[in-house]
DNA sequence: TATGAATGAGCCTTCATTCAT
DNA sequence: GATGAATGAAGGCTCATTCAT
């Protein structure tokens, strides 16, 4: 008789939403990006085809809707940092804070690796990811510097070449990489003995 | 009209084919491998269309092909390295000799790091791949061993990630990445102070 | 929640009704029948797209009310004729009424000739359009025969063909068409000098 | 053996751009623009759906390609208009090759006057068609001033509007309009009794 | 050997329409 | 009476591949 609540509304659109962008992460991550069809991300979430141009802007919005998502959900993350005095603990907290990171977002890690290789879909996403990648090299950099290392930009690109060398290495085959023992050993390094 | 020798022929098809690799390989990776079309790579190449399939099996048996004409390319790079006494002077050489590789071979190793975050297309090329990253992982392990490290196993993994990140960080911007002082770091790294 | 009395009720029918078929008549005449989708007339109309099919048949029911309702009006309009018993006057009424007609209701003109070119559309309608030109062939007969024109048939084809033609020119050219100077002499024409 | 000669490909191209132009012109006008697929086009033209795009800029390249081509065969016609000393007689020719024309080429004309009508469209084609009118309308003043009408501009609306009107009528109805009682009543308008 | 015209499956997207509330 | 989320058929178009020459 009378029309939906706004609120019947809302938490319709946002399942709906929800289901989608679970799907096309998935399914992204497993296919690639290029090779998932709309078809199928809308099938594997229960709903219409038409239905995901209601919420994104095509196929590509939907990308960017999920960049967005999983990267707002990695900052939230990374910002339950605790701020020890201690530099090299801080530091230590960094590099095992981004393996957890990776491991609870294994698919969007996926994703991301698979994106920043494809030359065309990631300029698609504009400077979101150059953004992301200057700010974790500034991050390292302030961390090398704290330790006092000498040439801390190079001592950085380092770090960060490792940190996202086992990263794709793991997310190739996360069941079998020994990833904590890879990260135990960094740790080692970085914060002595 | 007159009938070619088979000399003659012979020439014309490696032509033809090194003509169509040469121009897959930038093309795949400079654009990508989905979004470069077989129009576009007989088009660079200044051959018909149809040429592709008297000498590859489609676009895909074009990306094998590829991988492994560059993969006996990099073989050839490495047997050269010298068998120096001193472990230490080896896995020098071989560090730097893997970015070596990387700057000469800039395109195949963007395409071969699109290519591995590529679900579908990497299944393509068989097990190529796992084989020649095993190969990699067993080398490095052999020189950790050979310059006395404790926990050979995981100090390859650490040495791999961090020459695969720093090769993938180098292939992303080229340009500006300090590939030289990164790599040098990393020898003074291994090779002692 | 309070119940809404029978008169209330009719009154939110018709606003709607009136409100969808403002919106519909504009946006087919602007935009043409099938590029105008049924989200714009709802959205113009500001009501919700579902509410159109509780008042009318789909879009083409929209589009058949439209020509139900403006042709009343129109007929409306020609019903104000004044009847002067010099035929000549009462012909030169017929002529500058078309005109004042047209100006009135230029959306009306233009969807209208849009349609009558548009084979499947046209069809929608029905035998209305077809019944509307029979009605008007036979009126200019009519007067025809009234001024004593020879051959009245061929006569009032070709007064048809020029009220047409004319109105057709300004209804693509409204702003600059110099419909009251075309009148005029059309209306000389046939009045005699 | 050897590839088709260039003579041979030509051939080709040329009988499937024809096959497809013709089929496109008569679904057009028959259909209408918008609601004649591609898959109509194609299949009607007996060709892939695909060969369309080897041709055209998509259906819209298409339309423009029909229109180009038709605008050509009518101004082909239309010169070779006899060069009679008398005003009145080359008035008489432009008048009966009008018609001639829109009797010749029947469907360009349907499709014509249903694109004129069809506002999207019709600006899709670019400036052609109002530059089409435009020459027109010179045209005829330049025979209103030629047979001594006192206001030549108004005359040339009139003339215009006419002959459009009795064109569209005869397109909608080529079976039943009276079209050369009612050209030769025009010609007799204009080049006295 | 080489050509390029032709094919058609399958892609992304739009939009009239339905229906639970 | 009114809403708007959801549907899914159908559209235009791309592109790997085939094949007659």
């Amino acid at each position: 008789m009378s029309p939906r609540t706004d609120k019947q509304n809302r938490a319709l659109r946002e399942e709906s939403q929800a289901r989608l962008l679970d799907s096309a992460l998935r399914l992204f991550a497993r296919e690639g990006y290029e090779r998932t069809t709309v078809r199928m991300i809308a099938e594997d979430a229960g709903v219409a085809q038409g239905l995901l141009y209601n919420y994104f802007d095509g196929k590509e919005g939907l990308l960017r809707a999920l960049f967005e998502r999983s990267m707002r959900d990695v900052a939230e993350s990374f910002a339950l940092a605790e701020d020890d005095p201690d530099p090299r603990v801080r530091l230590a907290h960094y590099i095992r804070g981004s393996f957890a990171v990776l491991r609870r977002n294994l698919s969007f890690w996926r994703l991301s690796y698979h994106v920043r290789m494809q030359p065309g879909v990631a300029e698609g996403l504009g400077p979101k990811l150059a953004e992301w990648t200057a700010a974790i090299r500034a991050e390292l950099e302030r961390h090398m510097v704290a330790i006092g290392r000498p040439d801390p930009a190079v001592e950085a690109e380092i770090l960060f070449a490792l940190i996202d060398g086992v990263s794709q290495h793991y997310v190739l085959e996360p069941e079998t990489y020994p990833l904590d023992a890879v990260a135990d050993r960094i740790v080692a390094l970085y914060t002595g003995e």
